[in-house]
RNA sequence: GGAGAGGUGGCCGAGCGGUCUAAGGCGCACGCCUGGAAAGCGUGUAUACUACGUGGAGUGGUAUCGAGGGUUCGAAUCCCUCUCUCUCCGCCA
């Protein structure tokens, strides 16, 4: 959610802005301005008259101390009048202000200076790639083969006990999952993350402060009963944490890992681009969280980014790093940077990270503030997320890359965790 | 699942229809005191919206005592609904 003040002061560079993520925002900033101002009068209006019932209630009781009941009861009778009054302007203004907000929700974050323009995926900018993509020959198998052959995940398993989407792993393919996990883990540790083990079903409250509701609730399983959601992300409940929160400037960077699953209905997704681990429902996937100074939120999405890099590195997998374009970035995103690996069977990028600031974005609609030495009040704060690492297509492309006709070596980096350096 | 107790400022805790403009304490900040510190004394210490104002000063209004509704001229206080927490019992990894 943008902040109103900005709105307000600058709704020509918002509208101007949001073009770059082909968004018309012209009408929409309109109404937001106008609301604004029937607001502000109203609440003018209220304001006014609840202090003229306030002061007349305080007098009543005074008369009544001093035991004038004629005049308290004068003054008792001029109060229903103005009590109407208040009871009617409250309402229209419940009313606007239910509008308002409901329209600052439909506009999306304004992208930041380095976000390429451009409406599809196509025109994404390459940052950087790394790592080399493998010679595999003719009878290189994609990754679904592979786990077959070497009994490594059933997915017709999966199938009967839930449904599509919702593998079963075993074997030295369970213990995979559990070393990768780790590894990300550990490495997220020592580049300062604190881990955390959060919930893995939020409230309401949690999926409107991160951005899934009230928009995108089709994304996520919801448990009715209790009107919960299982997390998308661990980006939910972690940066919920600091939901309502007012830190100290010195408390920044705030920087949090955590291995959650993720549920994800995707509904309506099918075909050979969601076969095997490329799309499921329920994966596992290890976060990073920060929240930072508004000052230092790019340099910290920057470290971000190395700090990702240096996962895909250390795994030996051929990787590229994306600026998504304004027509792909996020509604809630500022800047956001794609990892993708090559898969060298099926011959396809995966995506496996996404490393985006959202600025003050989500820090508006969770109310995470903080207080600075030289200014007065409060500072909205800034947040930013990225994968380290989604696991499923990580491990797609590690069995594809690396199989050997025989069986498929397994990278140094992770051995210690796996233990063991080759599946056969 | 059954029974009971309770949600008050950063924290503890009083208040149970009208100077609540929320006591008192702790913590924190600043000042005095001190060779320095502690103690002591003094001052200050929420958030949001809003109006006026300014050199980034400040002053005023309104709202917020878990949430929402109701009663009343007036609600932290009374009533209703919801919600969360705690204790005991039952069940349970």
């Amino acid at each position: 959610m943008l902040n109103l003040n900005l709105i307000r002061e600058k709704s020509d560079y918002v509208i101007e802005r949001l073009k770059i993520k082909n968004f018309d925002a012209s009408e929409l900033v309109a109404g937001i301005l106008k609301l604004d101002e029937t607001r502000r009068r109203i609440q003018g209006e209220t304001n006014s008259k609840e202090a003229e019932m306030n002061a007349l209630s305080k007098s009543i009781g005074i008369l009544f101390k001093e035991g004038k009941q004629d005049e308290a009861n004068e003054a008792r009778e001029k109060t229903s009048r103005i009590k109407d009054d208040i009871k009617e302007l409250n309402l229209k203004l419940d009313e606007v202000s239910a509008k308002l907000q409901n329209s600052l929700v439909l506009l999306p974050n304004i992208p930041c200076e380095l976000v390429p323009a451009g409406t599809s995926e196509k025109d994404n900018k390459l940052i950087r790639s790394g790592g080399k993509i493998p010679e595999l020959g003719a009878a290189a198998q994609p990754h679904w083969e592979l786990a077959e052959k070497y009994r490594l995940i059933d997915f017709e398993l999966g199938n009967k006990i839930t449904g599509a989407g919702f593998p079963v792993y075993r074997g030295k393919g369970a213990k995979l999952q559990r070393a990768l996990i780790n590894f990300f883990l550990e490495e997220n540790q020592k580049a300062g993350y604190e881990e955390i083990l959060p919930p893995l079903v939020v409230n309401e409250d949690s999926g409107f402060g991160t951005g899934q509701l009230p928009d995108k609730e089709g994304m996520m399983y919801h448990v009715s009963s209790d009107n919960l959601y299982l997390i998308p992300t661990a980006e939910v409940p972690v940066t919920n944490l600091y939901r309502d929160i007012i830190l100290d400037e010195s408390e920044f960077p705030i920087m949090n890992t955590a291995y959650t699953p993720c549920f994800r209905r995707e509904a309506g997704s099918y075909g050979k681009d969601v076969r095997g681990l490329n799309r499921l429902h329920q994966f596992d996937k290890v976060e990073i969280v920060q929240i930072q100074h508004p000052d230092k939120s790019y340099e910290t999405l920057d470290e971000m980014v190395k700090h990702v890099e240096s996962l895909l590195i250390k795994l030996e997998l051929p990787y590229r790093i994306i600026a998504l374009c304004g027509g792909d970035i996020s509604f809630a995103s500022a800047l956001t940077y794609d990892f993708e690996v090559f898969s060298a069977a099926q011959k396809r990028w995966l995506e496996v990270s996404s490393v985006s600031n959202f600025e003050s974005f989500q820090a508006n609609r969770m109310k995470l503030r903080y207080k600075s030495q030289e200014n007065k009040g409060t500072i909205l704060a800034h947040t930013l997320n990225g994968s380290s690492l989604a696991l499923p297509r990580i491990v797609a492309a590690l069995l594809e890359n690396n199989q050997t006709g025989d069986g498929i070596t397994i990278p140094e980096a992770i051995r210690q965790y796996t233990g063991f350096s080759r599946i056969d």
